[in-house]
RNA sequence: GCCGGAGUAGCUCAGUGGUAGAGCAACGGUUUCGUAAACCGUAGGUCAGGGGUUCAAUCCCCCUCUCCGGCUCCA
């Protein structure tokens, strides 16, 4: 007997039966035998030793393949429980899954660990890994991995539920051994320990048992795991990068914001450089609003305690709410969480006619929402924020084409502050078990968004059942420049607010009619989007976007009244200028600019005063223009800081 | 909310059971300089807040607040 097998190059070769990965990787190449981790046949990875029964698509996965990387954490998590376990007697285990660039494992431990224990713990990998003990593959009946693992009531847990995604069939469990500790894994795992190249553990944090706050709280180290030392290195240095463009810290050092403790938590204060970046934001939000066909409402911060609860919000939201105030003869008002009601209350105040809709009412509408104190994280977690909110209502004639426009316009949106369609990803959530709403109406509105999606031309999934439980949405997410997805704007829509205020509008036949209603934010929250682009652009903005765009800097004190002159000159092209008018060097004034990340210095000296000219700089640049005549540097500067159309 | 860590000058951080220091920033003076830090000086702190232990607390203990890393939740 034989088995055929297809490398990835598509050549076949013919190996014996039962044949072992490793032995067909040594067939192929020394060095590729040596890299090997693990194979994969037809789609199912096995370890090394596996002997092979069957033929197909063969490869064998080295840690530079997405798979290895995967084998290489998991393999990595086995080595950290088996250190703890060895630390610490009596402790317990419970789950240990890779994830993105690194692995977790959950533990049940008398104290929480320390970060001294974490040294300890990693002291310990690192000489299991020196001792190069094998993985061995283990298949248990059930009643044996209960009795191996009787002692580890998670493990128990586990194998009682047999699911099959973390152990391997109905009756049988997998588990994988090396040197007397043993887990339950689905695997494959490397061949040995001594094939973890560079390993390091992060951080330990509380987590709960199945992600249940009701169920034990355990304790969970974080690590990370990769091919070689320089790799790891390079991954804390990617670490320290995400850290130097954390919103938080730069909001402060580029004086935007601040989140003054006085104030309370999650909630913040606007500087003047990030009240004009926000002002920003929010002029081209209303301009863009206006271009969409929206019409512009406010509502009051305090509403009365029967608005929400005719809105539903009481039972279902009422803990994110802050709690009732209670004005004249007893009447309660809450602060909105939302800004849905108010306009609902907009569109009631008239009767309308089919001849009116859509109509798109729309507003930058702070909301505060009680959020747990354990979560609030700078602006893109606060308890009060602004929304760039807007709830349309239509007829279902014209659902179709007006969930197209707002998705449009959502993309369009993001596109203007540099995310585009490259970097956008869409989630299409549908009906959830529990919903409210006719199932008619919820097809047609799933099947429409879909549509819209199509048609824009988004990448998008399903997420099956993930709707809100009034209604299928779109969110969509961004991808910003280092890498990581934000969810940002929002087409979702609602069912059961029309149907709890009892909307209408009058058709061509003079009847009442329900209309339906959409909820459409662009950036979600201004706050939020702040934060994202800070983070987006390590604070460095496009010079449309820029605070301060024109640095002015004298390179002596008599060449001030010259850089005042050239301030005013861009100035009065509509640019954001300041004069840096200190008695520091010019060395000092360009450095200061640069660490604020303004997009333009200009030098001034004394040719130029004499030529009437200027020395460019841009940010990002290391090198200077010099002797720009003042017009073509006002007029360049425009150019660069021309708002995307 | 839960688990852990932290809070010393505007910022970054030292420090000790006997009531505090550095660098940068600020301010004053000198310097007037051509593309990432001129020089000298001055001022600045209920050591997050409250309570306790102690002859004495910034340091040890308790509570509260705020922040950080996670969990849960979410724009």
């Amino acid at each position: 007997m034989a088995v055929l097998l297809r490398y990835p190059d598509g050549s076949e070769v013919e190996h014996p039966d039962g044949v072992t990965g490793l032995e067909v990787a040594k067939s192929i190449g020394p060095r590729l035998a040596e890299a090997a981790v693990a194979v994969k046949l037809n789609g199912q990875l096995l370890d090394l030793d596996r002997p092979l029964t069957e033929g197909g698509d063969f490869a064998v996965i080295t840690l530079k393949d997405p798979e290895g990387l995967h084998i290489l954490r998991h393999s990595s998590a086995h080595v950290l429980a088996q250190a703890v376990l060895a630390e610490f007697p009596g402790s317990t285990f419970a789950i240990g899954p890779p994830i993105e660039d690194g692995f977790y494992y959950d533990f049940g431990v008398d104290t929480p660990f320390s970060p001294e224990d974490l040294e300890r713990i990693e002291e310990r990998m690192h000489r299991i890994i020196e001792e190069d003990q094998p993985f061995q593959r283990v298949v248990l009946g059930r009643d044996e991995a209960l009795e191996v693992f009787a002692d580890h009531k998670y493990k128990v847990e586990i194998i009682e539920s047999v699911d099959p995604s973390e152990v391997s069939g109905d009756e049988i469990v997998t588990a994988y051994k090396n040197n007397g500790f043993i887990d339950l894994c689905r695997g494959p795992h490397l061949p040995s320990t001594g094939r973890i190249p560079a390993v390091k553990l992060l951080r330990s944090s509380g987590a709960y048992w199945r992600g249940d706050e009701n169920r034990d709280q355990l304790q969970r180290i974080y690590g990370t795991a990769w091919p070689s030392r320089a790799e790891l290195d390079e991954y804390l240095n990617r670490l320290e990068e995400a850290e130097k463009r954390d919103h938080r810290r730069l909001g402060p050092e580029l004086d935007l914001f601040s989140f003054p403790s006085p104030v309370g938590s999650g909630l913040a204060v606007w500087h003047p450089k990030g009240g004009m970046l926000r002002k920003l934001v929010e002029d081209r939000s209303r301009a863009m609003h206006e271009k969409y066909g929206f019409e512009f409402v406010f509502t009051p911060h305090l509403m009365k305690a029967d608005l929400w609860r005719t809105s539903g919000h009481l039972d279902y939201y009422a803990e994110n709410m802050y709690p009732r105030m209670v004005m004249d003869n007893d009447v309660e008002y809450q602060v909105k969480p939302m800004n849905c009601p108010g306009h609902i209350l907009i569109y009631q105040s008239r009767t309308r006619s089919y001849r009116d809709l859509p109509l798109r009412f729309s507003e930058l509408g702070t909301v505060y929402r009680y959020e747990k104190s354990g979560v609030v994280h700078g602006l893109l977690r606060a308890r009060g924020f602004t929304q760039d909110d807007s709830h349309t209502f239509c007829t279902e004639d014209q659902l179709g084409d007006e969930l197209r426009h707002q998705l449009r316009f959502v993309l369009e949106w993001q596109a203007a502050f540099g995310f585009d369609r490259s970097m956008i990803s869409a989630e299409l959530s549908t009906r959830p078990e529990k919903s409210v709403g006719e199932a008619r109406q919820w097809e047609i509105a799933e099947h429409l968004l879909a549509e819209a999606l199509d048609a824009e031309g988004v990448d998008y999934v399903v997420s099956p059942g993930e709707g809100a439980f009034y209604g299928p949405k779109i969110d969509i997410h961004v991808k910003d420049a280092i890498g990581r997805r934000w969810q940002m704007g929002t087409v979702q829509l609602d069912f059961n607010n029309p149907e709890l205020f009892g909307l209408e509008y009058v058709s061509p036949g003079n009847v009442a009619q329900r209309p339906y209603m959409v909820h459409c934010a662009k950036a979600g929250s201004i706050e939020r989007f702040i934060g994202i682009l800070v983070e987006h652009y390590a604070g460095a903005f496009p010079a449309w976007l820029a605070p301060v765009q024109v640095t002015v800097a004298p390179v002596a004190d008599r060449h001030i009244e010259y850089a005042v002159s050239v301030g005013a000159a861009f100035t009065g092209a509509g640019l954001r200028v300041e004069v840096d008018r200190s008695s520091e060097t010019v060395g000092d004034k360009i450095r200061r600019a640069i660490t604020q990340k303004h997009p333009v210095i200009v030098v001034v000296g004394d040719k130029d005063v004499e030529d009437g000219t200027v020395g460019l700089r841009l940010y990002g640049e290391d090198r200077d223009t010099r002797g720009v005549p003042l017009a073509e540097a006002v007029d360049r500067v425009v150019e660069l800081a021309a708002e995307p159309a």
